[in-house]
DNA sequence: ATGTGGGCCTCAGGCCGACAA
DNA sequence: TTGTCGGCCTGAGGCCCACAT
């Protein structure tokens, strides 16, 4: 048993536990905040901030939500079957502790996966009493010490330690024609001992100190559900909420159990990833990846659809995200591959079409009396997903030239006449609060949109202009809106749709595909910053069949029905689904051939609001930011080392020999990786620092030391509800309203 | 798996699973009630019918008592340790329901051990790998199918069933020097399958078809504690008080695991028996027994003290009864016997000393002004014990000659006063709600008692009337009444406290144990009805010095310190205690010799409340009754089965000819076993009968019908909420009052 | 009556290379 | 490179009785 106190994370072991709980477990840092779901059911727990409002049916003490802060965490192992499991002290929120909270959120990095180690899934052959294990023989030479080859045959004994600190003791014998490393003695007692049948794994570590550790891993057999012996699956469920509930009402720390290799990523849920997730627009028919371990654990993504957007259990959970998306597998593995999903699982993969509204916003049932149509159609409708454009942003005297037949504004010209103002990207993954763009407009006099959005279109729009800024001020959202497809297409299913959306295309006559094919990228690029080099990484790194556009058109969802429909809510948390920027708006042709590879995310320029900068990085592109200079995107694959990165850096943001030097005092590299956890460049072997970098920030010492204080590394997001029908973003807004506007003027 | 729908009880391997139980195991009836307590928690599950007085601490909404229907139950067994547990679905009761739940009180009968089996406890030579498993011969014998002796060695192939209906196989042969009865072949697969160890347990079964069955049962070697793979077991216990509170609040059914070997007797408590304990005056130094399984599968009593009576937990769980007496046990061996208790655990062994107040009720601190002395306090403290008897009772002109110096009336003339009355005795253990009897009182204008109490004695007796008459309302006891020792001797040590009261004894000169011990039964009997035989019966069934009175001296715990002042409360619940009937009278002399042994039961004639008749049954002593004729005690012990039983009964109730048939149709014999449960006579074997038989009943067809329909069998207690000071016994009587005179007129 | 231990047999367990995928 | 098989050996498993309690 390994106990972790607070800020304390690397402990005895924790690298075998890591090891097999997977490549997939993160537990959050201490010190982070969790939303926590509980395991196997259909139920989520409860206690958001807005709990007031927010309430699992027939539970009024049990919020549907629980955000808290992480206390301290206990590894433990069943002493049966090794099975890992952490112990984990929370301590619900206070709403009033949000500032408290930010600053608690800069987690320290967790231990990862050891970088000396094999696990191999073991065969009839393996846990057969007849025979040994035979080792794989890369394996055995990265991992066991070198046999003497002048013995005949070359033989040692090897002990290793498992997660109890018990001590096993093999044969290990290098010998068979051909030659093979097997263990032999002490085998089969391992096997019969820990109760491996084939299927299961095993994990051999070197450790720094090259000591051998030895962990087990179990096929995904069904479990036994637990030994029913003394109490129903349903006390334990309502005992965890009830656990929660009390502990939430009484401002008392509880423990939960998070087994990570039964509830991979579900159970617990850091709080940064909660909220980037709630940034995802989710719809009908959108196209994502997901992750999954693979036998040889491993990571893999795999592709997918969002068939439908439904409730898990209409009855009792009503409105909850928990696995409320149905999802179809590309592959045809995809039997084990589970049916629903949360939004938090997936990574959605982004098509350009929410951009391009109105194939989509033209109604495939007869128009009706009062309703706008066509081009007006065309630009409210944008003007509904940017509002905070405005008529500022030059609709009307800049017809699109990137979507011939739209009159969609070009966002470079946007750009071009701010760039005169200095910027920063706000850091990546996460988005600075809407309600922070919400206040900085309103203190903006030349921006004030919100009140001032044109009505020379007459009371409809008049109408529109006031459900938009309602929902601009209800949703808090800073980028973007959608219309909510959930709400509308609820049980529509894929393909009907499908086919009627690519009618309305072709009764509308227009050119779609072959507009966005048609892009010439070059005509474009003259307007970036620097963006030519960048495109020129993009296209070198990606190729493909523009013509695979064809296969994405399946993937908005979003309904004509609901077009015109003053009433109809619109739903924050397009960011994943609006690209716009100094490099985005080059890949209206990209778009074509890296829709399945891509991963967009919304940048909103922090400084001035008028500055907003919507950015694309894909996953192989980072995003490079530096206060005071525009944001970049690299893609690290393309260095060898961290000296050339750093000489490349220097040289993009005009800082040559001011960060070669890792011990430098003037700047510091720090990057975000996938756990959203923020870690000095250079600690990582460069290859671990490559696949998981997320973006990186060039920092003065005194950002640093402000940050580490302060959490202003963006890890506040807006919310999304998304496409499941709650309510409860509203709350969010006045959680941050309070204080967002001052930590943005930090 | 078994599932045993409501009125449902045998079932495949139903017999297998009480084995596997233990002999104390009593799964409630489908269709009685429970009173379900957590498991291995110090807390208690809430919900009581009062449940708005009576709440948790810090869980507002659950009750500290859950008073519920038992749906069906559902026998599992644990697929890998065969540890066997019910699955009970559990409806609590609406305080309304209470005339549903009389009436679904009578349970049917549930399996019981089998009375063909053996156990053994496996020695390190049945577990080892080297050999087999040494048959006990008796065992042998009595179960398994006779050996064919004429082949050399006899053997034979054994096939029997265990829980999950595997069937294992092992070969039988009587073979070795000395000759023995040994498994061999299978033996050493069972116990390796099984997982056994010296220490545990086997059961081998021939049920009724000669079919064998196969169970084991685990040492006590503890547990892993659960798998604690994904929840707290806080929030497991939690999760039960959850689950009662949310099912309490709702209406609506929820389920439980019980485990009867982890919990014995303590988790799920039938109504019947908690009622009964409720009637439990429990007092410092309180000689009690209880029951402990041996290691051969059976039962003994072990005899303790109840040392102290204090909160588990007095934070948490304040007036809790969950295991609120400390004990101490006669024996050595008694560090394997738990130190604290509930009062529902254990079996309260009688003295005599709640009935002869005045030793006790005389002050041992000086005398107060206006406090009445000596024979008035006796007279006056009686009447209190009994007050619906009022002057009619013949206080005055019938002095009592069984104890000289006390003036207490003899209950043989109000026998023999009201004999012409048909009457029944209200069926043991259970006593007639005295709420039903109080308006029984105010319905006959010639019983008027409550409202015309003598007070000829002068104000303080007035004042005690309106005490006792209020209390009579309050606590619903029909009985009689205690002062509550445990209010004012909480934590009075038992040495120090016994040396005061035998002290205060001499003081006070009173010739006590002389007067009682001088008795002469024979002086006696000519009053009872029949009673010189049963007093034979008890004679020669019992021996015994009667000076052993004095080890019981230290019993009763009531102080003299409330004795005379109006509002101390008194306390119900003394029906085990004061004993005064038809043969009860008889037995001034023998509680001296037979107080370790016997067991105390008030009765109440029911059928009108001037019959009040208090009888004691000891354990041997069966009361015996018929509607129209007064009880009678017989010792089944002295027959030899059904027949002569019969025959007796028959000639003892005047009905010769009409009872010895069990086929008629005239008299149907039922009885009351240990459980509260209500069989048929002649159902079991004569040996099962003797040994849980509690009580007869002579009952015509219509009334056996009759009582299937209502539940009329009395199964409704007083509730005593003892010494740990709760004020909750009010509340009941609101539970009965409303209702009680409807049943009991019927 | 029954728990334990020694004698003795036998086959499951376990080490080996052959072979094939 | 490594999964599986047959050969072959050995000792744990298992049946027996003797002996002791």
């Amino acid at each position: 048993m390994v106990v972790l106190e607070a800020g304390e994370r690397k402990s005895i072991n924790s690298e075998l536990w890591h090891a097999c709980a997977g490549p997939l477990v993160s537990l959050p840092p201490v010190g982070s905040l969790v939303v926590y779901f509980p395991q196997g059911h259909s139920e989520q727990v409860a206690a958001s901030m807005q709990k007031e409002t927010d309430f699992i049916p027939s539970y009024p003490n049990l919020p549907s939500k629980l955000i808290c802060m992480l206390h301290n965490v206990t590894l433990h192992a069943d002493s049966e079957t090794d099975e890992v499991y952490a112990q984990m002290t929370l301590q619900p929120v206070n709403k009033y502790d949000k500032e408290a909270l930010l600053a608690s959120d800069i987690g320290l990095k967790q231990s990862r996966q050891p970088a000396e180690f094999f696990c191999k899934t073991l065969t009839a052959s393996d846990t057969s009493t007849h025979g040994g294990f035979s080792v794989p023989r890369r394996a055995a030479e990265k991992i066991f010490p070198p046999l003497d080859f002048s013995m005949q045959p070359p033989a040692q004994e090897l002990v290793a330690k498992d997660l109890h600190d018990n001590t096993w003791t093999f044969r290990h014998i290098y010998r068979g024609q051909p030659k093979r490393h097997l263990l032999t003695t002490g085998w089969s007692v391992f096997v019969s001992t820990k109760r491996l049948f084939a299927g299961d794994s095993v994990l051999f570590i070197r450790d720094e100190k090259s000591q051998l550790l030895l962990g087990t891993r179990r096929a995904n057999r069904q479990q036994p559900a637990l030994s029913l012996s003394v109490i129903s699956s349903d006390s334990m469920h309502i005992g965890i909420l009830a656990a929660a509930a009390h502990a939430a009402a009484n401002n008392s720390p509880f423990t939960i159990f998070y087994n990570p290799r039964a509830s991979p990523s579900e159970f617990v849920i850091p709080l940064a990833k909660f909220n980037k997730a709630m940034y995802t627009q989710v719809s009908l028919g959108m196209r994502f990846r997901m992750m999954f371990e693979t036998e040889e654990s491993g990571v893999r993504r795999y592709m997918g659809t969002i068939t439908g957007i439904s409730d898990l259990d209409p009855v009792r959970w009503k409105n909850s995200q928990w696995r409320n998306l149905q999802v179809g597998w590309d592959e045809s593995t995809a039997g084990e591959r589970p049916s629903r999903v949360s939004i938090w699982d997936i990574e959605p993969v982004i098509t350009p079409f929410y951009i391009c509204p109105p194939p989509f916003f033209r109604p495939r049932f007869p128009k009706q009396p009062g309703m706008p149509d066509d081009e007006s159609d065309i630009e409210n409708a944008f003007k509904r997903a940017m509002p905070w454009l405005g008529d500022d942003f030059g609709m009307k005297d800049a017809p699109s030239s990137i979507f011939p037949g739209l009159s969609l504004v070009s966002s470079l010209n946007f750009l071009n006449k701010n760039q005169q103002v200095p910027s920063i990207l706000v850091s990546d993954p996460l988005v600075e609060p809407a309600s922070t763009l919400v206040q900085e407009l309103q203190s903006k006099p030349d921006i004030r949109i919100k009140h001032e959005l044109p009505t020379s279109k007459g009371p409809e729009l008049s109408k529109y202009k006031s459900t938009v800024t309602d929902q601009l001020e209800a949703s808090s959202s800073g980028t973007s809106y959608c219309l909510d497809a959930g709400t509308i297409q609820h049980n529509f299913s894929l393909p009907t749709f499908l086919e009627g959306d690519l009618q309305s295309h072709s009764r509308n006559n227009l050119p779609f595909t072959a507009n966005i094919d048609g892009l010439a990228p070059d005509t474009l690029l003259s307007r970036g910053y620097d963006s030519q080099k960048d495109l020129q990484n993009m296209l070198t790194n990606y190729g493909g069949n523009p013509r695979d556009i064809d296969a994405e058109l399946s993937t908005p969802a979003i309904s004509s029905q609901s077009f015109g429909v003053p009433n109809i809510p619109f739903k924050t948390g397009c960011s994943n689904d609006v690209a716009i920027s100094d490099t985005g708006v080059l890949n209206g042709g990209l778009w074509a051939n890296q829709t399945q590879r891509m991963r967009t995310y919304t940048k909103a320029l922090g400084s001035f609001p008028h500055l907003t900068c919507i950015g694309i990085a894909s996953n192989l592109l980072k995003l490079v930011q530096k206060r005071g200079s525009v944001g970049r995107s690299i893609d690290v694959t393309r260095y060898k080392g961290y000296d050339e990165l750093r000489h490349d850096l220097a040289r993009m943001f005009g800082i040559e020999g001011q960060l070669e030097d890792p011990q430098s005092s003037d700047w510091k590299l720090v990057y975000v990786d996938h756990e959203n956890d923020i870690l000095l460049v250079g600690d990582d072997p460069w290859e671990e620092f490559v696949s998981c970098v997320q973006s990186i920030k060039i920092l003065s010492s005194g950002e640093v030391q402000q940050m580490s204080l302060e959490g202003d590394l963006g890890n506040v997001a807006v919310p999304n509800q998304a496409c499941s029908g709650t309510d409860s973003g509203n709350a969010w807004r006045g959680q941050y309203d309070d204080t967002s506007a001052a930590s943005f003027n930090r």
